[in-house]
DNA sequence: GTTCTATTTAATGATATAAGTAATAGAAAATCG
DNA sequence: GGATTTTCTACCGACAATATCATTAAATAGCCA
């Protein structure tokens, strides 16, 4: 028996949604799956567990219910109309319900250790994660930092990558899938276009129709063959564009910190050749990465144009560096509270 | 009044142009008749008035003036206004409100540039571009009325340039300008006094005989008179008005400006000098070294020979115009000057010890060697280099040898200001020379380590590169023809910072730069470094007002430069002279540097140094492990984030932080703004007072040029004369420091160790471990968040010592010195020292260290208050005098061993509220109490005497709120009333009512309320602070008795409301009265002014809100809330861009400030000029005084007088209703305003208007907007005030949505407040309307007058 | 030599930046349809 | 016109986001009559 799935009529009754935006139409879901082709990862479905954040009106959470038919579906979701709308729809369904902050660290903690009410199965890291899956949904304009957050766990391989390379399908606004996708040498590349690549294959599977394609390239974009929809398969309507990416981890091996350091200083001067710009990274940089930097092209390049080896290498030269500062005292402290009676 | 002779220029002037350009020597020969014909008396403001713009929304509306009428003295009884009518017509920069003319502000915004870029291009000679600025300026329109100004600042430096010009192309040069060039524009006194100046200074060998009949020629072309001519003293020199009086007999004594004529009088003629040498020579010289030069002249006579240096400090000097010491100048200051030996007679006549004697008689009385001891102690030598003058001062026996020593004092004081405030580049460079060459003797090693060695390579490292950078500036600009197309980015930049770059000696420049750096360690929440933007503007600052002063005392050397007497009698008339002159120059200049060029002038600069200056540092190499030597910039530039912005910062070496942290800082105070060891300027002027060559302005405005407009205002219609009396009295305070104590902190210092709020040096942070990478993110979370907050606390402490160090050395500087602190107000008024770091305003440590010059005997009263003021120091402020003496009786074995082991005794006094003012009241106690007869005790301690929560009591007197004002000691009473016991009390009671209703939370809060927890809440209760606020207040307070933060959070919030509920009981109709002004501050900022440029309104029903909230003070001050949107741009400078406001931009209001901010601010307004009052009346009365907002002092011996003072003027100021003139004044002020308001829709008036607005909207052809009502309505006022009558009538006749409202009575009844049902209601513009005023209670300030709790 | 247009440059405006919503949370003002 | 979203959060002294890209306005060159 499948599980009935809302449809707009019932949706668009809802008023609050929070600046998150989520694609009803069921057809375009249904192009979205056969392109995914999950099969492929989850061998035996049956075995799946998926945690389903932010899911919203559940209409994505249905439709893969009934087409998979996961061990467990679990689906994380606090806001109280939001809430309320999937226990009128899922009450009796397979799909469980659980009125937590995506948000919270410790939300996964209690559900994982404590409560061990959703446990996945940690897996080595040579291949994805082929019984947990996360399905999550930040549309929010607000809430791009949790995406970031999110991305920076796959470098820690904490949070819910400590289970492994976790796959992960995530829905969010087109203008932070074209960051994030941006490649060397691109407009939109930015230091959140490096982590990605550093630590992910990340696809772009769906993105609504808007003035916002025109910022991908048309090369990348050929590439993935992303389902195009229709703005009007969003609800709610008004707001800016989504795109669902499919992000796998990766395996990497360097001094995280370092790098982040380094990339981080160099992205600001994104359009600086490297022969001037490495004196932002510390008291004589310049002289110093000159020297280091043997291959007289890359110094001619802009951090902009950099891929992530090349970032990788910079940083490798960093750490060699015996006068490099002190990376943890990299951050201003606004005046703090003084004045008393 | 009798007005002076003016004569039509426009009517003489082309007649005038004419004869001056006659050939020959005609010009030579004027007849007297012929000149006497061109003067037509005609009535010059009929032709000012019809040629200005006269555009009424460009200037302050006359109704912006509501001033208090000065004919009655009593000025708080009176409650009439005088509605004084700032009808000037002048452009001005400063004078337009921003309620008005969009269009013009950024006029006024082009004319401040192109007037800096004018002054700039005429010191760097570039006439032909300066001429081309003349030419834009003269475009604009309302700029007409001042421009000759403008061509005067030319033609001088064209005179200047061209010495030997002959006068009489000269004259062809000016009559052509003036004719073609710049029609319309007609000379005036000054043009005439630099034609004369110039003649003057001719060549000798031109014919002197022609000289006699020009100069008459152009004086008798005066247009206001030769004594208007001869008071261009910053044209005319001495020497030319020595040749005008006494050679050539053109002019006589009585005609010469007042304060030179005593100098003239005293010069005769056969000892007049004219020094053409110094003419020929001199003129690419520094201003600085001239006025060397004239120093030295002054002081050796003319026939001392500058004998050619070969020091490398001047090799190094672009054309050899360093304005360094030189180096034979020290062998000459060796010998006494004739001025200065008589000092030092006068001082050896005096009563001293052999010592003293000793002291003064090795003393080199001369001001360039022994400015202030700044140089190192260790060496012991302090003996030798400075002299304690308190210690003397206080020595001597009787009143008469006192004054004879001080006014000694002030002689040679007065040229130690000048040189401080002047000096202070060459000063630090000569210092880091000498440590260079001592270190250099040493070894390279000790160069290294010593930091002035250091500060000295870089400074001869960055030299060359500023002079390679002027270099490019200045070819650059004197290219013929800018080819703006071929030009390099780098090269459009320097054309716009070029020319201020080259107005300050390079030396000084990298001086400043190097200092200003070093001194902004540490700001800005940087750890290691400072933020780039404030780096910038601070360094493009600096240099500014180093040009501003070098400027003053360029021209001032420049007047005086021939006077060369040495009777110490005429050396205080030239200081006299020379003092008035500096005033009148500083009130001159209005030209201020765009905030976008000190920017780009400081970067190009930082760069600099940040490419030069290096450090040698160690590290450690993470490969081999090994030790690595090497060296690395001191400075480097990056970036940082703070939430998702990013920050420009220039980071420090640690190596260099670590030389820092060891060093003594004195040298990177800004010299300018030290403590002054004169009596500053007296205000009198909104923009002279204060530093004799440094300007500062009356109010610390907020870049709002509106609040400048105001003051500027009513500083000349002479409406504030009480406020300059009050600042003066401040300002004339002599202090001292406190020597005993300083040697006590001087020790604590020392040992490096944390002493009471002085955090101990800290070498590293120690950081808690980092947790694995893999935890979950909420302990990595938690783990940033410690290394944060560690790090905070790291960078506060250090920037805490770093304060801490800058106030002692500078403290060390002035010991045994006479100092003084030149104070401005805030924007409401209030008071405050011009010089940052150390004055009593600060900390406890400062105000302990910080005593009065002046001593007077403790006398039958001023023990008791000596003991009182330990006592509250102690923090028993709130019990009754005679407890008070108690406390103290009771301690004096603690007060003795505070006082004479204060560090290795019991140490009682750090126990005190307030430790280091407690340590230096011991002092004085311990020293009375050993005396026979304590009444003879000298004491220097200034008392304090606090109001009772001062704003409160403001509030109570307002609202004549009998329980209010009884609460804060404004009702006689036997004790003094604690205002946060009563309030703890109250809550307390509230607590206890509610426990008893069950309610858990009060069982649980009942027994923990003290005066403590509510007190925080009480005082920020005055400046509207809001609920959640106090709740912090309240459970930062609570936080030690619960565990948790959540539950003490939650039981704060509880307890907020009965403690807000309990204020408000307590001081009803003092919350009454911040209702009121907050309601009317919403409204005004909230109302819209109707002859405000459409284009505002351009939203159609929204418009942006102009009107700001404005009022006069008792005092006459106006004050200008200068809260609006803040529109900030991105500057681009050399090494980043930076973000700055443009002080010129109009923005709207930001009404919630506006709303929030009235009630303090206007309290604050009243307790200033209380202050001010006091402060005046106690001067009259001879009291020394000084004052902390709300805290007085004074003497002990002079409390009781100062009491009866404050009291007096407390009765004086609220003897007047306030608030209803409050009210009375914005009605006034804002009487044609309209605000957006609803109004009900079943009425006559409402279907009128929709009648009009249909009418309209057909005409239109479109819906009606408010805008356009407001526009008819503006045409219709424009009609209304039209000369013509036949405009009058038809504006009489006009019907606009507007005017429906002019007979309306019962407004209330129509208009709908908030709410209502939606379809009754419609926006129109209704008239502006004040809330009513809450009525007033029945206490009578006048029984304040026997309240001995009062302050206390 | 002028006027008109094409092209370049300067000026202005918009957007992204990092990545726990700074320590906090509830009212009041502003916005939007 | 009313609900939702954003913006505060006690006053003053006091002190500050910036790089890059897109778009628009202005200026210059060129062109031709």
């Amino acid at each position: 028996m499948s599980i009935p799935i809302p449809g707009i009529k019932d949706i668009s009754k809802l008023k609050f949604f929070y600046g998150f935006k989520y694609l009803w139409n069921p057809k375009v879901h249904d192009k979205i799956f056969d392109k995914l082709d999950l099969t492929k990862t989850y061998t035996n479905p049956k075995e799946l567990k998926v945690l389903d954040l932010y899911p919203g009106v559940g209409v994505q959470s249905a439709m893969f219910y009934n087409r998979y038919s996961p061990q467990q579906y679990s689906m994380i979701e606090r806001r109280s109309s939001l809430y309320k709308f999937l226990q009128a729809n899922f009450e009796d369904s397979p799909l469980q319900i659980l009125k937590r902050d995506p948000y919270d660290w410790s939300t996964y903690s209690n559900l994982i250790d404590k409560e061990r009410v959703f446990v996945p199965e940690v897996q080595p890291s040579d291949h994805i994660n082929d019984s947990f899956l996360t399905v999550a949904n930040v549309t929010g304009e607000g809430s791009e930092g949790l995406i970031m957050q999110w991305l920076s766990c796959i470098g820690n391989k904490n949070w819910l990558y400590r289970f492994g390379k976790m796959k992960m399908l995530l829905w969010m606004p087109s203008t932070t899938a074209r960051k994030l996708l941006a490649r060397p040498s691109m407009r939109s590349r930015s230091k959140c276009s490096v982590v990605r690549e550093a630590f992910t294959d990340t696809k772009l599977i769906a993105i609504s129709d808007g003035d916002e394609l025109k910022g991908f390239d048309s090369k990348c974009l050929e590439e993935w063959d992303p389902i195009v929809f229709s703005a009007a398969d969003i609800w709610p309507t008004k707001g800016k564009p989504i795109a669902l990416v499919e992000m796998n981890p990766t395996n990497f091996d360097f001094d995280v910190e370092n790098w982040d350091y380094v990339t981080r200083h160099l992205m600001i001067l994104k359009r600086t050749p490297l022969n001037i710009v490495m004196d932002s990274l510390g008291h004589g940089g310049q002289l110093y990465f000159n020297s280091r930097i043997t291959d007289k092209e890359l110094l001619k390049k802009c951090p902009i144009d950099l891929t992530n080896d090349e970032f990788i290498y910079i940083t490798k030269l960093f750490t060699e560096w015996p006068f490099k500062p002190d990376i943890l005292m990299d951050f201003v402290d606004m005046n703090q509270t003084e004045h008393s009676g | 009044m009798l007005r002076p002779v003016y004569r039509s220029v426009v009517k003489t002037s082309v007649l005038q142009k004419r004869l001056l350009s006659s050939k020959g020597s005609k010009l030579y020969k004027p007849s007297p008749d012929s000149t006497s014909t061109l003067i037509i008396n005609d009535d010059p403001l009929v032709a000012a008035s019809s040629s200005s713009s006269s555009s009424p929304s460009g200037i302050i509306n006359s109704n912006d003036f509501p001033l208090f009428n000065k004919s009655n003295k009593n000025t708080t009884n009176n409650l009439s206004y005088q509605w004084k009518n700032a009808s000037n017509m002048e452009f001005d920069p400063f004078n337009k409100s921003h309620a008005s003319a969009i269009t013009s502000m950024t006029r006024t915004r082009d004319v401040m540039q192109l007037w800096s870029l004018l002054e700039a291009c005429l010191q760097s000679n570039l006439m032909k571009r300066a001429f081309s600025i003349l030419e834009s300026l003269y475009l604009t329109p309302e700029h007409k009325q001042r421009f000759i100004e403008d061509y005067n600042m030319y033609l001088d430096a064209f005179s200047k340039n061209e010495p030997n010009f002959p006068i009489i192309k000269m004259n062809e040069k000016l009559t052509n300008d003036l004719e073609t060039s710049f029609k319309d524009i007609n000379y005036n006194d000054k043009t005439l006094a630099i034609m004369i100046h110039h003649a003057l200074n001719l060549h000798p060998t031109a014919s002197s005989m022609l000289l006699s009949p020009t100069i008459s020629a152009y004086l008798k072309m005066s247009v206001n008179g030769i004594r208007d001519i001869l008071s261009n003293l910053d044209i005319l020199t001495i020497s030319d008005l020595s040749i005008l009086v006494n050679d050539l007999k053109v002019i006589s004594l009585s005609q010469l400006p007042t304060s030179v004529k005593p100098i003239l009088e005293s010069l005769a003629p056969s000892s007049t000098l004219v020094n053409n040498i110094e003419n020929e020579n001199g003129f690419n010289k520094t201003a600085a070294e001239k006025d060397l030069n004239i120093e030295k002249k002054l002081e050796f006579g003319r026939d001392s020979i500058r004998t050619p240096s070969l020091d490398p400090l001047r090799e190094a000097s672009l054309d050899g115009s360093m304005g360094v010491l030189p180096k034979d100048a020290e062998k000459l200051v060796a010998v006494d000057t004739i001025g200065m030996r008589v000092i030092r007679h006068t001082l050896l006549g005096l009563s001293l010890n052999a010592q003293q004697r000793e002291q003064i008689s090795k003393f080199k009385f001369d001001a360039n060697d022994n400015v202030l001891n700044m140089k190192p102690t260790e060496n012991g030598e302090e003996s030798n280099t400075s002299i304690n003058f308190f210690e003397i001062y206080n020595s001597l026996p009787t009143l008469e040898e006192k004054r004879a020593f001080e006014s000694a004092l002030n002689v040679f004081n007065q040229d130690r200001q000048k040189v401080l405030e002047n000096r202070a580049t060459e000063a630090a460079r000569e210092r880091w020379k000498h440590d260079f060459e001592e270190a250099k003797a040493r070894g390279d090693i000790s160069i290294e380590k010593n930091l002035n060695a250091k500060l000295w390579k870089w400074y001869n490292d960055m030299l060359p590169l500023i002079k390679e950078e002027i270099s490019h500036c200045k070819s650059l600009l004197s290219e013929k023809s800018v080819n703006k197309r071929a030009l390099n980015k780098v090269d459009s930049n320097r054309l716009g910072y070029g020319p201020y770059l080259t107005l300050i000696d390079p030396g000084k420049m990298c001086v400043i730069t190097i200092l200003e750096l070093l001194k902004l360690n540490s700001t800005g929440g940087v750890i290691e470094g400072m933020r780039t933007a404030r780096a910038v503007i601070s360094v493009g600052k600096a240099i500014e007002m180093e040009f501003r002063s070098e400027q003053i005392l360029k021209s001032e050397s420049q007047t005086f430069r021939d006077v060369n007497k040495k009777s110490p009698e005429f050396k205080k008339l030239v200081q006299n002279a020379k003092s008035v002159f500096r005033s009148s120059q500083i009130e001159q200049s209005k030209i201020l540097w765009p905030q976008t060029i000190r920017a780009k002038i400081g970067s190009v600069l930082i760069s600099m140094l940040i490419h030069i200056a290096k450090v040698s540092v160690q590290g450690i190499d993470p490969i081999t492990k090994a030790k690595v030597h090497g060296e690395a910039p001191a400075f480097a530039h990056g970036y940082q984030y703070h939430n998702g912005s990013k920050l420009g910062v220039l980071k420090i070496h640690k190596t260099l932080i670590r030389q820092l942290n060891g060093e003594r800082l004195i040298a990177s105070v800004q010299p300018q703004l030290l403590p002054m060891l004169v009596e500053p300027k007296p205000w009198v002027n909104w923009r002279s007072g204060g530093y004799h060559y440094t300007q500062s302005t009356l109010l610390r405005t907020k870049d709002s040029p509106e609040q400048v407009a105001y003051l500027k205002a009513a500083s000349e219609n002479g409406d504030i004369g009480p406020v300059y009396d009050g600042l003066n009295v401040l300002g004339n305070t002599p202090w001292t420091v406190n020597r005993n104590v300083f040697d006590v902190v001087s020790q604590v210092w020392n040992n490096g160790e944390g002493f009471l709020d002085i955090p101990c040096a800290q070498e590293e942070m120690v950081l808690p471990p980092a947790p694995p990478r893999n935890s979950d993110p909420s302990i990595l979370r938690t783990w940033k968040l410690q290394v944060k907050t560690i790090a905070n606390k790291f960078s506060s402490d250090r920037s805490n010592r770093c304060d801490t160090n800058y106030k002692l050395e500078i403290a060390r500087a002035f010991l045994g010195e006479k100092l003084y602190f030149p104070h401005n107000l805030d924007f409401r008024g209030r008071a405050y020292p011009l010089s940052p770091h150390f004055n009593h305003l600060g900390n406890d440590m400062s105000r302990g260290l910080l005593i009065f010059w002046h001593g007077k005997k403790l006398g039958s009263s001023g023990l008791k208050w000596l003991k009182i003021h330990l006592s509250n120091l102690f923090g028993f402020d709130k019990i009754c005098l005679e407890d008070r003496i108690a406390f103290t009786e009771s301690h004096l074995k603690d007060i003795k061993d505070s006082a004479e082991h204060p560090l290795t005794g019991e140490r009682w006094w750090t126990t005190a509220d307030k430790p280091w003012q407690a340590l230096a009241t011991c002092f004085e106690l311990n020293k009375v109490l050993k005396m026979d007869n304590p009444e003879e005790f000298v004491s220097h301690q200034p008392i304090h005497q606090d109001g009772t929560c001062n704003g409160l009591q403001h509030y109570a007197a307002l609202g004549g709120d009998v329980e209010g004002a009884t609460q804060v000691n404004l009702v006689p009473n036997d004790k003094p009333q604690d205002v946060y016991a009563h309030v703890a009390k109250l809550v307390q009671k509230r607590l206890e009512i509610a426990a008893e209703k069950g309610d858990e939370n009060a069982k649980i809060l009942k027994d923990k309320i003290t005066r403590k927890v509510v007190k925080q809440t009480v005082m920020t209760n005055v400046y509207g602070v809001t609920y959640v606020g106090a709740t912090f207040q309240i459970a930062k307070q609570l936080s030690p008795i619960f565990d948790d933060r959540k539950e003490s959070l939650d039981f704060s919030k509880y307890l907020t409301k009965h403690v807000f509920g309990a204020i408000r009981e307590l001081f009803h109709s003092a919350h009454l009265i911040q209702d009121w002004l907050g309601e009317s501050a919403k409204r005004i900022s909230k109302s819209i002014r109707l002859d405000v440029d459409e284009k505002s309104f351009k939203n159609g029903n929204k418009p942006d809100f102009m009107s700001s909230v404005i009022w006069t003070t008792p005092l006459g001050l106006p004050i200008v809330q200068p809260y609006r949107e803040e529109s900030k741009k991105q500057v681009e400078t050399n090494l980043q861009t930076v973000f700055i406001s443009d002080p010129f931009a109009v923005n709207p209001v930001n009404a919630r400030r506006q709303k929030t901010g009235l009630p303090p601010n206007f309290i604050h307004s009243l307790d200033a000029s209380h202050m001010l009052l006091s402060a005046a009346e106690c001067g009259k009365r001879g009291l020394d005084f000084a004052s902390v907002h709300d805290s007085y002092w004074t003497h002990a011996s002079d409390v009781d007088t100062m009491n009866v003072v404050l009291r007096d003027q407390f009765i004086k100021l609220h003897e007047v209703d306030l608030v209803m003139r409050l009210k009375e004044e914005f009605t006034q002020r804002y009487k044609s305003y309209v605000k957006i308001g609803k109004l009900k829709r079943a009425t006559d008036l409402a279907q009128k208007i929709i009648n009009i607005r249909k009418d309209l909207s057909k005409k239109l052809g479109r819906n009606t907007t408010l805008a356009d009502e407001i526009y008819f309505e503006k045409k219709r006022q424009e009609l209304l005030n039209s000369p013509l009558l036949e405009d009058k009538s038809i504006g009489e006749k006009m019907i606009t949505t507007v005017s429906l409202f002019q007979d309306v009575k019962d407004l209330d009844t129509l208009e709908l407040e908030n709410g209502g049902d939606e379809n009754s209601g419609m926006s129109v513009l209704l008239p502006l309307r004040l809330p009513e005023i809450p009525p007033k209670g029945n206490f009578d300030v006048r029984v304040l007058k026997d309240s001995q709790y009062f302050f206390s």
